[in-house]
RNA sequence: CGGGGCGUGGCGCAGCUUGGUAGCGCGGGUGCUUUGGGAGCACUAGGUCGCAGGUUCGAAUCCUGUCGCCCCGACCA
């Protein structure tokens, strides 16, 4: 391909819009152009990639005997009010971007493909003599995301590889899921970016195992936690650990303490010289439920610990065994009687009479930690005044005891209590799941299996985001200058510029060189464009093609250089040396 | 949805406080010079100042409304 005709804009400045480094070189180099809020094009260069990418994903994916299709992007209402997800993904804040056609059919824009791949698995799959099968497509997704940002990293449409699986058996659903992992992997690798594998919530979508590939990178969403050791680590919403050990509040005689104005853990403490790791945290959650009702959760927990919301969601869902559409903190709007500030875990149900609406009892639930303390200050559900020294037998017992904390940096490990928990960001380019029989029991999909029974199917599924991680691989391979693909994803794998095209020998090397490399299957762009030597140079920096070969002041006596973008490397050398170089590091 | 900010040639911005008929840099075109790291000079094209009302002799500028976009948060297979 000509650069003279590659439609090639490049910027000096980025937009004012683009704020990571990947997203503003992405658009510096012509990759791509925002059409609006979270919904961009691809041009030609990153179409290019983006196709690198698809193809190494097929690759990969035929390999393990998956099967590419196509499903349609245009989902009915119905189907997804069969699995209850219609409304959650819908109404309020919802991701599906949904509308009604000329006979008032309602329509939605697939986030996800579970409900109409599950249909047509019901209907085609018969036997149990017909399974496993794998089926993936790679297409684009919509999702009317809150808050589109970081160019193609969230965006409202964007596109994704889905892959989903039917087995009849738990234990295959497993064999799938490792082939997968072991897919995933060689994906990954074969794009040249380096990821981690996490433990993840499953989340809305609901399932058993779980896990996250993530890109680490500074601009990445997601916190992730790793082990010192490398052999734990989790998203955030998902990781366990064990908190540090507190300062255990020495003996001494319970009683009741005025604390006016010492509403905050952190007030209480400091005037009162306690250490927030002995005082029992009491909030109070709203959780509304997806047959509409409302339930009033009381969670206590350390002091010093931070509740995850997540955790405690699913934790709230197994209680009511039903979904749980989400979860708001209660104020003193909603109930002017409690004494906030001075809550203890024994609050009485009582106070729940003035919002007749609601369920009319907590669902009590006590993190470990605070279970844990044998002595504690809490609040007194008296305003202003805490109780100290206190013990869980005095105040009715911890309730149910389970784990609702968010893993902090710097926790024990839960596989070995000499590593620590460490920080990183990560962009979540890839995720597994083991769904089981969640969505073939809502759809009724099912096969006959040996005994001649009908028998849901066990599930999984498994998504990458293809454009995401064409950026992600942005952020984690550039330099001041640019861009610098790894070499199996760049849209070309050699740019050579002619540094004079007014310059005959140049012009006729450079062309030469152009058809002797193409000639030998190798992906070629030459900048043939009448520019200045150094706006041409910058370009090929800035695009990130990984090898250059510049046909220049040496072309007279046959010789090119032939540099390396990712350090620069050069060396000068005949174009038949420098042809010969080059197919054996591309093919070596 | 809450908080903050911005809409002025393709891109980045100034002008707005204190109303007087729009400017800078980059980019585009033409010509000459230059020619290995985003060249110089000259000429040139390109703008309903987001949109709609209002105030005024006069509005990019003041007022009201509206639309769009961005940032922080909530949210997010």
């Amino acid at each position: 391909m000509r650069v003279s005709r590659l439609m090639l804009v490049t910027l000096r400045e980025h937009p004012a819009d683009a704020d990571i480094i990947s997203h503003q070189l992405l658009v510096r180099g012509g990759f791509i152009k925002r059409v609006t809020s979270g919904i961009y094009a691809y041009m030609p260069l990153m179409w290019r990639v983006l196709q690198k990418i698809t193809h190494i994903i097929q690759e990969e994916l035929n390999a393990k005997g998956c099967l590419e299709t196509l499903l349609p992007q245009l989902h009915p209402a119905e189907l997804w009010k069969q699995t209850g997800r219609w409304q959650g993904y819908t109404k309020g804040e919802g991701i599906m971007f949904n509308l009604k056609d000329r006979q008032g059919r309602e329509l939605g824009l697939g986030p996800t493909h579970e409900e109409v791949i599950t249909r047509i698995a019901g209907e085609s799959i018969k036997s149990y003599k017909q399974l496993p099968v794998n089926i993936y497509q790679i297409q684009t997704k919509f999702r009317d995301e809150i808050r589109p940002r970081f160019g193609l990293m969230r965006s409202r449409e964007f596109i994704m590889k889905d892959a989903y699986s039917f087995h009849s058996s738990e234990a295959d659903l497993q064999s799938t899921y490792i082939e997968m992992n072991d897919a995933y992997e060689q994906i990954f690798t074969r794009c040249g970016i380096d990821t981690v594998k996490v433990d993840a919530d499953s989340g809305a979508i609901g399932g058993a195992a779980s896990q996250e590939f993530m890109v680490t990178a500074d601009a990445g969403e997601d916190l992730i936690l790793i082990s010192s050791d490398g052999k734990y680590s989790a998203n955030q919403e998902k990781a366990d650990s064990i908190a540090k050990e507190g300062k255990e509040l020495k003996e001494g005689s319970p009683e009741i303490i005025e604390t006016k104005g010492q509403n905050t853990i952190e007030l209480l403490c400091r005037d009162k010289f306690f250490e927030p790791d002995q005082v029992v945290k009491v909030i109070l959650i709203l959780a509304i439920l997806e047959d509409g009702s409302k339930q009033p959760i009381l969670a206590s927990i350390r002091g010093d610990q931070e509740l995850n919301e997540v955790k405690l969601l699913n934790c709230i869902s197994k209680q009511v065994k039903q979904n749980v559409i989400s979860i708001k903190p209660i104020s003193k709007e909603d109930l002017k009687d409690v004494p906030f500030g001075s809550i203890g875990p024994d609050l009485e149900d009582s106070f729940l009479n003035e919002v007749s609406k609601w369920s009319q009892k907590f669902i009590r639930l006590t993190d470990r930690t605070a279970a844990d303390l044998k002595l504690f200050i809490c609040g007194s559900n008296k305003p202003d005044f805490h109780r100290i020294f206190f013990n869980w037998s005095m105040i009715g017992g911890p309730h149910q005891i389970v784990d609702i904390r968010k893993a902090q940096p710097g926790d024990l490990c839960i596989h070995d209590q000499e590593q620590t928990l460490i920080e990183k960001r990560g962009i979540e380019v890839g995720h597994i799941f083991q769904l089981g029989k969640k969505y073939s029991l809502a759809l009724g999909a099912s096969f006959t299996n040996e005994h001649g029974s009908q028998e849901p199917f066990w599930m999984g599924c498994y998504g990458i985001g293809v454009s995401r991680l064409a950026q992600a691989a942005v952020e984690q391979s550039h330099d001041e200058s640019g861009i610098i693909w790894p070499i199996n994803i760049s849209p070309f794998q050699v740019i050579i510029v002619i540094a004079n095209v007014e310059e005959e020998t140049q012009r006729i090397l450079g062309e030469k060189i152009y058809k002797d490399l193409q000639d030998k299957g190798l992906e070629v762009l030459i900048d043939d464009r009448k520019e200045r030597a150094g706006v041409k140079f910058k370009d090929a920096d800035l695009i990130g093609i990984p090898w250059r070969i510049v046909v220049g002041r040496d072309s007279s006596s046959g010789k090119v250089e032939l540099i390396k973008r990712s350090n620069r490397s050069t060396t000068l050398l005949s174009c038949e040396s420098a042809t010969k170089m080059l197919l054996a590091e591309i093919f070596n």
